[in-house]
DNA sequence: TCCTAACCGAGACGGTACGTCAGGTCTTAAG
DNA sequence: CTTAAGACCTGACGTACCGTCTCGGTTAGGA
């Protein structure tokens, strides 16, 4: 994206792309969207769109990330099982909320346009990981959490099993999935042995 | 699909149009692969395509169930934690695989197509899924898994991280992700306290 | 104009064009005529128009073509100058017609494309010019026009104030300017002197 | 138009668009010269083209009429038919060169634009054609045209050949045609009869 | 001499049409 | 009846220009 002149842009019009892209990927998801439409609601030229932005991806994605609550802090109450609850408990929601097809389609293009992917990486993903993985962190100071663990596979361990249900629809991603993973994950598969810590 | 008569089909032109589109869907993508260019690279008329399934998706649907191994045994030498390494690490030597490309595609595609998506979990993820959750049973059984879970939970919990790597690209999968799924998903994530039982 | 298969062509779709092109273009010229409203009017697909003509001036010439009187048979009653009053009053008549119009817009076109030029010349013009100079050589024969005279030059200086006056619009087209050109043209400019022959 | 304060109006400006839309319209035709190239290569902003001009056109007739040699004057040495090759051989070669292209073009857009049209007349076209007019009727004063003959058909039938091959492009201008056309118009197609008049 | 209205360059804007690509349907000829 | 071939209608693509509309910056006259 080499920019025309930042300055003598059209806020109006960015925000009414912005919000008709959002629309329309929310109604019918984002293949079913088309630069003329997202361009004929916002009462736009098609060109504005092309200058600003390399793709209809592109546009969603801005949106996205300029409506989605941008605080990615994590609570810190001291209990870290809780706190992990509580923000999984909001991105189960935020998965489960019909607003959120928008970041789906997102994740969907991702597949074969590796901008799209980097682009969503670093500005959905990365910055929530991080927020979680210095929480768990802290939790390994307040020995909550095991010290021989990589916190960066830990939320993996965590928040994977959300993405699993949300992109292969297995099942709805619901707050009982969130108690589930959280129990099994800190309590651990084996059966309780004599000592408490298994084989291998 | 009303199939019209299915005897008189050309399994020629059906292997042809199979190939071309796997062929395709592993070169760009296939977002980015046409029906015409399969038809093209088949030596087939778009009609024989279009007379036959339903979407481009189908096709490379049937290609990839066709060549995929068909075998969903899960191997089961007593050792419950031996054979979840064993068969986890072919899924993520196979994630890793180029020639993987074209389930990242429809996996893609089913995000806004429910016809692909249903048929996907059908055809490719429940029969695996089944096969890990009889051994998790039997691992229970065998007192080398905790009794009290879910198995499909589990199931989720095992390989939601490797698809969580395949779809969001944040790193490869690879071997020692199986591994150190495996270790904290068995060990758990609770630091060993006095007795051996975490809190809550 | 490397065309297709010409026998798999719609006869049906190509009079559709051909009619809604001249229509167009004699409702508001061949400037303000779009490949697209041609399409539309003729319930026809872009590409069925760009498959099969070049340009819509390709499209109109052939319109015109096939809809204008194809014989170019000169009247030849033994008087010439009957004849060619005869002719060329209906050639004024015709570019006295509103339904001309399409013919101007042509020869407009052709004066920055090339190709339309030389089409037209072929196509509309040299067929006429030629008949009629056969009828002016035979006039020669007859001992009703000089026989030093080149009768192609001859065709051009009759025609050309019909021509003139039909792309300069400075005056209209009619068939008294017929009569005075031929007389004009037949008696000379020259005064009558004492014998007849001007000097020079 | 009616026009802002013509006093502050940049005359540097004025003289660099017509420059460029002459050097576009002989480069390629004024169908494929656009009012962004002409305010480009002027380095001037659209809207200065757009205040003082109703259309590309305009700008080209302006540009042309500012150029071309603005006497209209008609030699008159006594021997009409000398004075009207003379005349008309400058006609000619003004024809016949390459910097002609841009009056082509206009005579071209004239055709589906009775706005240009009248102008082209009046600007162009009149004052010449009165110039030759009263050349010729001071012709008929001395003896040397017929008197029965309308100086204003006498006019066109001169000069319309040339018209015809410069827009039908048949043949190229020359010298020579006129020549011919002189010698055929003066002398007349009819063959000497006994007496010297033509029947009719 | 300064003020201020106007013109100026630049170029973003809402549009229309372009010529192309591919979708899915329909037609033709061959087997 | 199926097939390969490919023309057809449709609709979206991304681009080029249209003519209008801001922006500062500059310039010229009237106060």
């Amino acid at each position: 994206m080499n920019m025309p002149n930042e300055q003598r842009r059209s806020e109006r019009s960015r925000q009414a792309i912005l919000a008709a892209a959002l629309d329309l990927c929310r109604e019918r998801g984002l293949a079913r969207t088309t630069v003329e439409e997202i361009a004929k609601r916002a009462g736009v030229g098609k060109q504005t769109i092309y200058r600003w932005w390399g793709s209809k991806a592109a546009v969603v994605q801005e949106a996205l990330n300029e409506r989605v609550n941008a605080t990615t802090d994590f609570p810190d109450t001291g209990d870290l099982r809780a706190d992990l609850r509580a923000q999984m408990v909001v991105v189960a929601e935020a998965f489960a909320s019909a607003d959120f097809a928008p970041y789906v389609s997102l994740i969907a293009a991702a597949q074969e346009d590796p901008e799209i992917a980097a682009s969503l990486r670093k500005v959905m993903l990365e910055p929530r990981v991080r927020a979680c993985a210095e929480r768990l962190r802290r939790g390994q100071e307040q020995r909550q959490l095991r010290e021989d663990v990589d916190v960066d596979v830990v939320v993996e361990m965590l928040y994977a099993p959300l993405y699993y249900r949300l992109l292969l629809r297995t099942r709805p991603v619901t707050p009982e999935q969130v108690t589930e993973i959280i129990a099994m994950a800190f309590e651990g598969l084996a059966p309780p042995g004599r000592d408490g810590t298994p084989g291998r």
